[in-house]
DNA sequence: GATTAAGTTAACATAATTGTTAACATTTGT
DNA sequence: ACAAATGTTAACAATTATGTTAACTTAATC
């Protein structure tokens, strides 16, 4: 079972408003988890990160959990913390 | 030689503000240029498109030339216009 | 159980994307 | 050359992401 999806059923456990598949939820959703992700794979904590984005603590959390969307400038901002490069693509 | 570069190759001829390097702007430039070509590839004019997102051919025209930044919910709207779907990554 | 670090949420301010209209430019076809 | 279709740009309004502060929760350590 992937991490996304250990997570997912964690959080319907505990999250009866929760439901997989509320399309406008789902994307940034997903993209929260990936962030999120990403950020303990890198071994900081959300405050850590936010002093490397010149934002807040706040902010960071608000995107990792119930931001309803994102900018593109703002994904690249967190790959660059991350020594990521961001890949976006139209696929079928 | 990939459309992409032709289309810079072009466009540097043309217009001598343009740069490839300008880092702000190259981000929002390719992906201005990646949604024009799948726009291109749908047999789509600006208009057409517009009306299928609910929008105007300005709002097109805009991101696709001179847009500074983009939300990920416009470009999955894009995308599902054009029958795709949307693959954002970190990558190495 | 008190303290501290870490994370969450709400509320408001600020900044930026997107919607919209109008005017103009460019291209295409006749 | 003209007309129609397509594309571009500027300006302003509307919507929304992001910045910021304050208050609260949770987890961990003592």
């Amino acid at each position: 079972m992937s991490d996304l999806q250990a997570y997912i059923s964690d959080r319907k456990k505990q999250d009866p408003e929760f439901a997989e598949g509320y399309d406008e939820g789902f994307r940034s959703f997903k993209i929260g988890v990936l962030l999120k992700q990403a950020r303990e794979n890198a071994g900081l904590t959300q405050d850590e990160l936010a002093k490397q984005l010149n934002t807040k603590k706040t902010a960071v959390s608000r995107i990792e959990n119930h931001a309803e969307d994102i900018r593109l400038s703002t994904l690249e901002k967190y790959a660059k913390v991350f020594g990521k490069k961001l890949r976006v693509e139209l696929v079928d």
